[in-house]
DNA sequence: CCTGACTAGTCAGTTTCTTGAGTATCATGG
DNA sequence: CCATGATACTCAAGAAACTGACTAGTCAGG
């Protein structure tokens, strides 16, 4: 049950529609959690019937009318109360890890080329996320924004996104160094 | 459909009982998937039944029998063909995660105490990952047994544990600093 | 002697997540 | 002028994962 407060976690800051929520926790995008739309929306309709968010319907022209959520004090509660419980650790589960895992058993340049593919992915969601906190921070340096910038929450979570997709990009790198040297060694 | 290729790279190096494999997908052991034990044994009946591994019943005094599984033929051509198709790329998804993301609206000292309670869990998992390396190394420097040591597969795996699990603890503590300063900040 | 932990699993039920398709309108590019 | 692609969602069905309880014997500690 985190998606709920994930949900509402994203809705914190802003009112926002399902469609952005969608937008937001989007596999290219997602920097703190990530969920397909027709979870966000089924996610939305539990929040508002429990009345942890509200939503107001915007009539748009030019394109389909939306609907805005927004926090309500029993949602805020319940994120405090969420907040208060005792966490489980997340691991990691990665398809691209259970390759490596066999990579004894397995053909070296199949993996080398999953392993590439990768390196281009976490490339482009470093880029993404370094742009992403330069907006945050706009023209103030880091330790500036850290100190007494808002909302602080996001800029964080997107500090651990960079992180992690730092560490896949490195250990990509390296497990390709590995495993060429290995065929080298072999072939020889 | 991947906890069965992550019991079929399980099964690679050696073979191992239910029991075993429960053990090695812990929570706190984890280091390149994750499952519970009821997840494991209906697994591995489906994948006895399918052919991708074979079983055999051991005997044991003092203690209840085991069954010990091994990869099949099959077993391995299909690890091939997953191994070969595009793997979709992970994402972090962490209760620790959602609840930082709201960190401007929630109390910030439960909010730090959650930082800590993850930072003794990471530096667990950190240990347990050194002690593998160590052991499965053995004598050899690292760069040697990189180029000729065997299985070199679940080595890697372990290196990218060890390094999402130091990411977790970095990040933590430095989420913990910001979140201090910040509060002593307000204060004054 | 009793409790709790370890070995080695099984069964039933629910929640959560994913897959795939469908609706409808508008703006943009070739 | 026709095909994408974006906006903004909905519905149904199936696969995967999680929760919680239960069996049954062994061994060590208090």
């Amino acid at each position: 049950m985190t998606l709920r407060h994930a949900v509402l976690a994203a809705l914190l800051d802003e009112e926002r529609s399902g469609y952005q929520l969608a937008k937001a926790f989007d596999l290219g995008v997602a920097n703190f959690w990530y969920a397909k739309p027709q979870q966000l929306y089924a996610e939305l309709a539990r929040l508002e019937q429990g009345g942890l968010i509200s939503g107001r319907e915007v009539v748009q022209d030019g394109r389909p009318n939306k609907r805005m959520f927004t926090v309500t004090g029993t949602g805020l509660a319940e994120l405090e109360k969420f907040t208060a419980a005792t966490a489980k650790p997340s691991v990691l589960r990665d398809d691209l890890m259970v390759k490596v895992q066999a990579a004894d058993r397995v053909d070296t340049d199949t993996l080398i080329a999953q392993l590439t593919d990768r390196i281009g992915f976490a490339q482009d969601k470093v880029d993404l996320f370094e742009r992403l906190l330069r907006t945050m921070r706009g023209e103030r340096a880091e330790a500036e924004f850290l100190r007494h910038g808002r909302p602080i929450g996001p800029y964080l979570t997107c500090l651990r996104g960079l992180a992690f997709e730092r560490g896949n990009l490195d250990w990509c790198e390296r497990a390709i160094t590995v495993l060429r040297d290995r065929q080298a060694a072999a072939d020889a």
